[in-house]
DNA sequence: TCTGGGGTCCTAGGACCC
DNA sequence: TCTGGGGTCCTAGGACCC
C-alpha cells in the first residue's frame, strides 16, 4: 500500500501559521510580481476565484469583496514544507518527496497496523508541530491514492484520510471520479477521452488495455493500469535533477541589453548555485528571452540558444559569462522584453567530470572552486546575495536622505544602494521570514 | 499599466551508420 | 514505372505534473 500526504491549499496554509485570524476568510497566494492567483484558500475557491486570474483583475471580478493577498515568499514555504516532510519521512519506511507540498510514502511492513488511524494520527501531529492541515489518501497504487486524496480533502467525513482497500471501494471511488481529475489524465487527454464517452475513471478502465496503448500510449496505459490496481510507477530518487530552470518575468517591459544581461547573470548564478547543491556540474547552457506575448500591439519575438561547455562546470563565473555570451547571440535590438531564462542541463555528478585537455586549465578550475565555495558559505551564513559577481549587480539607486548635501557625484554612487535580485520582481505583499531571518525575527509587529 | 515558474517523460522523425 | 533493410542516437515538441 502506499501513502499520499500533500499539505491542503499550501501555500495559504503556510501564510496563516503566522496569520491565524485568516482562518476561515478568502486567502490567495500570487505568483512572481503579484502576477495572478497560484494558491486559494477553500473560501476563495467557493467565491469562485479560479486559479490563474490576474491579480488585475480581481477588484472588477469580485466587486466590493474582501479577498486577502499574499505576494508568493518561497523561503517561508520551503522551510515550513521541509518540517512538514521530515515528519512524515520519519513515520514511514520509504519516501519519496514529490513535490514541494506532497510526498508519496511506502507502507511496507504496516500490514498489521490500522492505516486509517495512522493518517488520522499523522495529520494530528503535523498539524500541531508545524500548524499546517494536510490530506492523506491510502490505497495499492500511487494514482489510487491520489484519488483517496481527493476524497479526503473534499469530504470532511474521512476525518483528512481516506483508504481504498477493498475491491468494493476501488469501484464505488472511481465512478465517482470525473476522468479529467485523476494523475496523469491532462486537459488533452480530458478531451479525447470524452470524445470517446468517458465521463469517470470508471468509464476509462473499463475500455479494453490495447485501446487505452494504441490512443494514448504508455502514459495512458500506465494510468489505466494503475486505477486498476496494477502497481506500476516506481518510487523515485528526485532529489538530483537532470535539468535546471531559473527565469522570470520582468515587472515591466525591458528594451536595452545592459538590464536584461544583469537579470541573465542572476540567473545563471542561481542555476550555478543550484547545481553545486546537488553536488552536480553541467555541459550544457540555455538561455531564453521573448517579448511579451499579451501585448498583441508591440512586435513580438522569442529565442533561445545552447552553448556547450567543453569541460562539465558549476562555476558560477564560467556558467554566467557562457550565459551572457549566448544572451549576446539571441539579443535583437528594438524589441521590449519581458521574459527571460537560464536552463543548465547534460547534468553528471561533479566528481565524475571528463576533463577537456584542449580547455582545461587546472589552476584556474581549482581556485575558481575555492572561490565558489567559500561564497556559498558566505552567502548561507549572511543570507543570500551577500556576495555576488559584479555581473549581477543591478545599477545603484540613490538613497534620498543621502543625497541632500551631495555635491560631489561620486560620493552618491559610494552612498547608493544596488537593488538585489530577489527585489528585482514586485512583491507588494510579502510575510516576513520569521522562520529563515533572523532580522524579520527581530522585527517587533 | 498589470497575465508565474520549474520540472519529467515519451514519441516521432531526422541524421547517421553498415 | 520500379531506388533496401536494419539499426542507433539525438532532438524538438508535446504531453503531463506541481
Amino acid at each position: 500500500m502506499y501513502a499520499v500526504i500533500d499539505c491542503d491549499n499550501c501555500y495559504v496554509s503556510c501564510e496563516r501559521v503566522f496569520r491565524p485570524d485568516l482562518n476561515g476568510k478568502p486567502v490567495v497566494v500570487l505568483s512572481n510580481n503579484d502576477g495572478c492567483v497560484v494558491a486559494r484558500s477553500k473560501e476563495a475557491k467557493l467565491m469562485g476565484i479560479k486559479a490563474g486570474t490576474p491579480y488585475y483583475q480581481l477588484k472588477d471580478l469580485f466587486p466590493g469583496q474582501e479577498i486577502h493577498c499574499f505576494s508568493s515568499n518561497y523561503e517561508l514555504y520551503g522551510d515550513l514544507t521541509a518540517r512538514v516532510m521530515s515528519i512524515v519521512r520519519k513515520a514511514s519506511p520509504e519516501f519519496w518527496r514529490y513535490s514541494i507540498d506532497e510526498a508519496f510514502v511506502e507502507l511496507k511492513g504496516m500490514e498489521h497496523i490500522e492505516l486509517k488511524k495512522w493518517g488520522e494520527d499523522l495529520h494530528k501531529q503535523i498539524l500541531k508541530w508545524v500548524g499546517i492541515p494536510v490530506s492523506i489518501g491510502i490505497a495499492p497504487t500511487k494514482t489510487l491514492a491520489k484519488c483517496a486524496d481527493r476524497f479526503a480533502k473534499d469530504y470532511p467525513g474521512y476525518n483528512h484520510c481516506c483508504v481504498i482497500d477493498s475491491e468494493e471501494k476501488r469501484v464505488k471511488a472511481l465512478k465517482l471520479f470525473e476522468i479529467g481529475e485523476v494523475w496523469g489524465i491532462g486537459r488533452r487527454f480530458k478531451s479525447r477521452l470524452e470524445d470517446y464517452g468517458v465521463a469517470t475513471a470508471f468509464d476509462f478502465i473499463s475500455k479494453p488495455q490495447s485501446w487505452v496503448k494504441h490512443e494514448f500510449h504508455l502514459p495512458g496505459e500506465r494510468t489505466w493500469m494503475e486505477l486498476n490496481g496494477i502497481d506500476c510507477i516506481p518510487m523515485e530518487d528526485t532529489t538530483t535533477k537532470k535539468s535546471i530552470c531559473t527565469s522570470r518575468s520582468f515587472p515591466s517591459n525591458i528594451g536595452d541589453i545592459e538590464t536584461v544581461r544583469t537579470h541573465v547573470s542572476n540567473f545563471a548564478a542561481r542555476c550555478a548555485e543550484k547545481l553545486r547543491r546537488q553536488n552536480t556540474v553541467c555541459s550544457l547552457v540555455t538561455v531564453f528571452v521573448h517579448t511579451n506575448r499579451f501585448r498583441e500591439d508591440l512586435p513580438q519575438y522569442g529565442n533561445s540558444i545552447s552553448v556547450s561547455l567543453l569541460t562539465p562546470d558549476n562555476s558560477t563565473q564560467v556558467i554566467v559569462s557562457k550565459a551572457c555570451e549566448a544572451l549576446a547571440a539571441i539579443w535583437r535590438p528594438y524589441f521590449q522584453y519581458k521574459k527571460a531564462g537560464v536552463i543548465v542541463s547534460d547534468i553528471q555528478p561533479s566528481n565524475a567530470v571528463q576533463t577537456n585537455f584542449l580547455d582545461f586549465d587546472d589552476k584556474t578550475h581549482e581556485k575558481l572552486q575555492r572561490l565558489d565555495s567559500a561564497i556559498d558559505r558566505i552567502n548561507r551564513l549572511l543570507g543570500d546575495e551577500t556576495i555576488v559577481l559584479g555581473a549581477q549587480q543591478y545599477p545603484l539607486q540613490k538613497e534620498p536622505t543621502d543625497t541632500k548635501n551631495t555635491t560631489n557625484p561620486h560620493d552618491e554612487k559610494i552612498r547608493g544602494k544596488s537593488m538585489s535580485f530577489r527585489d528585482a520582481i514586485k512583491h507588494e505583499f510579502r510575510s516576513k521570514n520569521y522562520t529563515t531571518r533572523w532580522s524579520d525575527l527581530l522585527d517587533t509587529k
